[in-house]
DNA sequence: CTAAATTAGTTTGTATACAAATTATATTTA
DNA sequence: TAAATATAATTTGTATACAAACTAATTTAG
């Protein structure tokens, strides 16, 4: 495809943000089953990996918002696959934890999205994959330093 | 970072979302000035490289969905970036345009646009971004297929 | 030529992103 | 220790994403 340079580079942010999206679009309809969103994953995921955490530190590590973070737990609590418990040592914030049922969701999803990334990653090398990777957190850390 | 295959596959499409949403906040903040957002910008950059157009094949250039390209556009026509003007030959349609004053913010928001792409490709070589956009094409490809 | 099917655009409803204001609680400082 | 400051979480308001229902107009089939 021909294009200018200028044009180009503004392709990838256009290129990229829609490549997100797929890959969300995707991950939605994995979950649909379950009854969750790839945003909602993303959280119950990470409480997965923990026995709680508060809400600040739980909303840096999935990337989102303390508001929107508010809203998605406020959405896992109601279907019974998180809990926000008080925390003793400070009553501004809570341990939130997943639940049992919500172990069971993430047991039984995560062999469909870790196939799903074997099919969206097919044919390319893990160099390549690396390489994706590293150009990634390339931007990123370039993004970082203009602030 | 220490991180086992599974994981490591799926940080890939979180990654890609963390940078897609840091590039979309940094031409946020550059067209803030212009009182518009990268969304509106993605629309009204698309209309300022055509006479007219309608709003189903807009959709599919911008990749906005049509739902949403209904709200953004109703946005640029009360800034006054862009009309819907009646399509002669199908009243179900428009003819979508930018006007005098959307090609003004274009012109004027287009050369900080590029500057900030620049920066963000900062210290990737020419190879590196094409070998980064191959993968995300690749990628796109892969998705496609799936369905 | 009319009924059925299709199409363009909008609307509605739910979820997410994010900025700004607000509330309740903790911490710091004077 | 009381007042000022800071922090965790929520709320509010606007914008976007997307599915599903809907409207008006066009096209197709019989």
């Amino acid at each position: 495809m021909e294009m200018n340079h200028t044009l180009l580079k503004d392709h990838i942010g256009f290129t990229a943000s829609t490549t997100s999206k797929m890959i969300r679009g995707l991950v939605n309809t994995t979950l649909k089953p379950f009854g969750i969103t790839a945003e909602q994953w993303t959280v119950l995921k990470h409480l997965s990996f923990v026995s709680h955490i508060n809400q600040k530190d739980l909303s840096k590590r999935t990337d989102k918002d303390q508001a929107t973070l508010t809203k998605i737990l406020d959405l896992l609590e109601q279907h019974r696959l998180a809990a926000r418990l008080p925390n003793p040592d400070d009553r501004r914030s809570y341990f939130v934890e997943i639940t049992e049922q919500g172990k069971k969701l993430v047991e039984e999803a995560m062999p469909l999205i870790e196939s799903l990334y074997d099919d969206i990653l097919l044919n390319l090398s893990s160099e390549q994959v690396e390489t994706f990777m590293n150009t990634l957190q390339q931007i990123q850390s370039n993004i970082k330093k203009l602030k």
